[in-house]
RNA sequence: GCCCCUGUGGCGAAAUGGUAGACGCGACCGACUCAAAAUCGGUUGCCGCAAGGCAUGCUGGUUCGAGUCCGGCCAGGGGCACCA
């Protein structure tokens, strides 16, 4: 590659000039973002990582993403925030302290640095002025003034919630951590425990929260869907039956339903096992506590819950049909009934759904059509299955005629009445549980006192800072084993208390790092007026599996910012670009628990297939998929850069594939990339000035400088790049002329968002002063962008049979008269008349023959 | 099961309803070289000597004209899920 430098060509040194320019951006805080700048201001922003040890590739083409668009913004005379930092709390460091009995604090900051100075090496526009890591006091004491508002502005509470508890490490694990009901870890079989925990409405902004992703004009339909689906809003009707005998001491339920219309067709209502009345009847009856404890076994894995069968237990209890107290149905425990969705209790109608149908199978309950489904009206129900399309209702007195919407309101009016329901609307979205009982993580500023109960840490003892000296060697929550860390004085009535060990899911620490990126302020989290002049990001850009949960909280995080005041500001990200995995073939021998996976670095490729360097035997090529360090299949972003420079990489992670599918990684695609960088440099390098114009050479130059800057914009950097290609070749077979020193000159600055290093490097050599950083996106001549000939395709019957190069402009009797007189025509015509001719001016001329 | 996305050369891919395959990778031929690397020039959807024909997952339709719009399938990927 490099190295092969026999012959006295020129060529770009990039890791020299990497280094030289990337210290130069360093000393001048290029890219340091200014608040009181007088330009408009714009703010672009990369996920920012996980440390957990060095950067991917994942991370290089997101942030490469990232730096063409803040480069190019900057190029357009914007001031661009455009900051990195640290999403330093979390798992992995514990797990690290726990296998290399190292602190979780020195693994992260260890990772940190390094990381950094993998970023640094790639050039990216970043101003590490503002860098932050989320680990560090100065940065998660501001957290807990913010979670102490929320809680002040009654967006806090707290409930018992169950939790995996595993017996043997004596902790809670994430639902991640538990395989097929054990521990991972500890493979200890693991517990449901009730534990009072921390939650945050969320739901109190659901309405918002839907209204809200619905407005983002600049976010991906795919994940503003998914934001909708996890919201899951359902109208409908809550209301009561009148249970009998009333002796269980609940005299109704309460049920809720999205198809109120179908009450007449209703056979059965069904209760959660872990319904109240349905709890209270186990008290009294081993047969009901048998099947509550029967409805708590089998998975809830999608297959299994696909397969399981549905299961019924009469309770005896009779319900009151609100409409005829005379129509009693049956009360049933029944296992596909959820708890903590509506109400947990809901009335069977077995003839439109499908679960009550199956339900109402077996166990012989009455099948009756309420909806029309075409002419099949009578309430007798032989079909196989459940119809929920829409239809007339049928069999429902009132109702009947109406069709399914007026159905529903007309239910909803007499329930509400009648005063026995209303109309409802229920989420799926459920609030958030920010309790984890870790250590690494943010402390949780309440204080619990015997007297006084839960009292908030007063704000001047913020931060309240991790304790450091700390050990894993036991099981158990460091924080809740630390001899004196928890025990303090209550702050309301002096009396010994103790702090809160648990700390927060480290998705709080990212639901408003953007604001803390805006504005940093040491003695609050952030000031409102500067952050609001960022505020919102305008292109957020990270990996879709963060399309539901962290973007969702960090806009209620946003909302609730918001709602308290403290922020003009409702949605935090403007716009939203997903971009795609970066993937690689993987290789494997054996299968099962035999199966091993080999790095392709340790691999011979020849003959088409690949081969251990080991033993020279060959592999098996698996499927292409994302880089994992589990499947072996990674390549290390640093050695590629010292290989062959920033510039060929990032060229490479823009090139081919477009940014938001998967781009797959391959040695000869950054080979391509490293002779385009070098092929640029010859461009320049053989740079010298002669006369004469060259028109043609213009015109593409200025339609490439628009062309590229529309691609950035919409961030199709492998249209970007394409034309840049194009631009090279066109420069490259042109005879000198003064159009194609401009170009070359021009080149540099339309190339300089792409491959910085180089630009600035023939940008200096060309003799300007300054940086290309700092010089302006070339300017479009409009009249360049005009042609005055165009190409005009000649079919007949829609098929092309010539074209014809005309004066732009050519009026339609014209061109029609030519494609008629076309050669090409006449032999297929063969002497006939054309029935109808269509003529597109400046495009084509179809002859309908 | 429900919702969404994607199917175009050997490969990654382009294409406001108007010349399908731009651009790149790979491959092949040639120039330079003692030779190679690098570089440069050319060819490269399929069938055919050619004329021409056939080609955007399959299948209908709308249209003068469909990769693009509409209907029905098939395949791959993703999300959600006993959500009432």
């Amino acid at each position: 590659m490099t190295d092969r430098d026999e012959k006295p060509v020129s060529r770009f040194n990039a890791l020299k000039a990497d280094a030289a320019w990337q210290k130069v951006w360093d000393e001048r805080r290029t890219f340091a973002a200014d608040d009181s700048s007088p330009k408009p201001k714009t703010y672009v922003l990369e996920m920012f990582p996980y440390p957990s040890g060095r950067i991917h590739m994942g991370h290089v083409r997101n942030y490469t993403m990232g730096d063409v668009l803040a480069r190019f913004r900057r190029m357009q005379g914007m001031e661009v925030l455009h900051p990195m930092g640290w999403d330093a709390f979390g798992m992995p460091a514990e797990n690290a302290a726990m296998e290399k009995k190292v602190h979780p604090g020195g693994w992260t900051r260890e990772n940190i640095a390094t990381m950094k100075a993998q970023l640094k090496r790639l050039g990216f526009a970043l101003d590490w002025t503002r860098e932050l890591a989320t680990c560090e006091p100065d940065y998660y004491g501001h957290e807990q003034a913010l979670f102490l508002d929320l809680l002040d502005a009654g967006l806090v509470y707290r409930k018992e919630s169950s939790v995996n508890w595993d017996p043997v490490d004596m902790t809670v694990l994430a639902n991640e951590q538990v395989i097929d009901g054990k521990g991972w870890r500890s493979g200890a079989q693991i517990e449901r425990r009730k534990l009072s925990q921390w939650f945050l409405r969320i739901t109190q902004f659901a309405d918002e929260l839907l209204a809200g992703v619905k407005a983002l004009e600049h976010w991906p339909d795919k994940v503003k869907l998914m934001q909708e689906n996890w919201i899951g809003k359902s109208e409908g009707l809550q209301f009561r039956f009148a249970l009998s005998p009333n002796d269980s001491g609940a005299g109704e339920v309460e049920v809720f339903t999205t198809r109120p219309d179908t009450i007449f067709g209703s056979s059965f209502v069904a209760i959660a096992a872990d319904h109240p009345i349905a709890q209270a009847l186990a008290a009294g009856s081993n047969q009901v506590a048998d099947f509550i404890e029967q409805c708590k076994q089998g998975g809830t894995t999608a297959a299994e819950l696909e397969t399981q069968e549905k299961l019924g237990f009469d309770t005896g209890l009779r319900a009151v049909h609100p409409f005829d107290p005379a129509w009693e149905l049956p009360v049933y425990i029944a296992n596909f009934v959820l708890m903590d969705y509506g109400t947990g209790a809901v009335f069977g109608v077995p003839a439109h759904d499908q679960r009550d149908f199956e339900f109402a199978r077996k166990y012989g309950l009455p099948i009756r059509r309420v909806v029309s489904d075409g002419d099949k009206t009578a309430p007798d129900f032989t079909d196989s299955e459940a119809y929920g399309g829409p239809g007339t209702l049928v069999n429902s007195h009132f109702l009947d005629g109406m069709d399914v919407a007026d159905a529903k309101r007309a239910v909803i009016v007499r329930a509400e009445d009648g005063g026995w329901g209303k109309g409802t609307t229920v989420w799926r979205l459920r609030d958030w549980g920010v309790s984890r009982q870790r250590y690494w993580g943010t402390p949780i500023p309440i204080i619990h006192c015997e007297e006084c109960g839960v009292v908030p840490a007063p704000r001047e003892s913020l931060p309240i800072v991790l304790p450091e000296d700390v050990s894993f060697e036991i099981a158990g929550n460091p924080l809740d084993r630390h001899p004196t860390w928890k025990h303090v004085d209550c702050p309301k009535c002096g009396a010994s208390a103790r702090r809160e060990t648990d700390t927060l899911d480290t998705f709080v620490d990212s639901s408003w790092y953007f604001i803390r990126f805006a504005s940093q302020p040491a003695d609050k989290p952030f000031d409102k007026a500067v952050a609001e002049q960022w505020l919102p990001v305008a292109q957020y850009i990270g990996g879709v599996e963060h399309a539901i949960l962290h973007l969702l909280y960090a806009r209620f995080w946003t909302r609730a910012l918001n709602h308290m005041g403290m922020l003009d500001v409702a949605e935090p990200f403007a716009g939203l670009f997903t971009q795609g995995m970066v993937t690689h073939a993987s290789y494997y021998r054996g299968e099962g628990t035999d199966l091993v996976w080999y790095n392709p670095e340790d691999l011979d490729f020849r003959d088409g297939g690949a081969f251990s360097k080991d033993d020279g035997q060959p592999v098996a090529v698996g499927r292409i998929e994302k880089m994992s360090k589990s499947k072996k299949n990674t390549v290390d972003p640093t050695g590629i850069v010292d290989q062959y420079g920033a510039d060929a990489v990032r060229w490479f992670m823009l090139s081919d594939s477009p940014p938001e599918r998967d781009l797959e990684w391959s040695e000869s695609g950054i080979e391509g990339a490293w002779r385009f960088v070098q092929r640029l440099w010859r461009l320049f390098d053989g740079l010298a000035e002669a006369e004469g114009q060259d028109s043609a050479l213009d015109k593409k130059l200025h339609r490439t400088i628009a062309g590229v800057a529309k691609d950035i914009e919409a961030l199709t950097f492998n249209k970007s790049v394409a034309k840049l290609y194009e631009l090279v070749g066109a420069i490259e077979k042109a005879p000198p002329s003064a159009s194609r020193s401009n170009a070359i000159r021009t080149l540099a600055r339309i190339a300089a968002p792409m491959v910085p290093h180089l630009a600035e490097e023939v940008w200096a050599k060309m003799g300007n002063a300054g940086l290309i950083a700092d010089a302006p996106w070339p300017e479009v001549d409009p009249a360049m962008l005009v042609d005055d000939e165009v190409t005009i395709a000649v079919q007949v019957n829609g098929k092309l049979r010539d074209t014809l190069t005309v004066a732009k402009g050519t009026p339609r009797d014209a061109l029609e008269a030519i494609a008629l007189a076309n050669a090409q025509v006449q032999r297929i015509l063969s002497g006939a008349l054309p029935k109808k001719v269509i003529v597109v001016p400046d495009r084509l001329v179809n002859i309908v023959a």
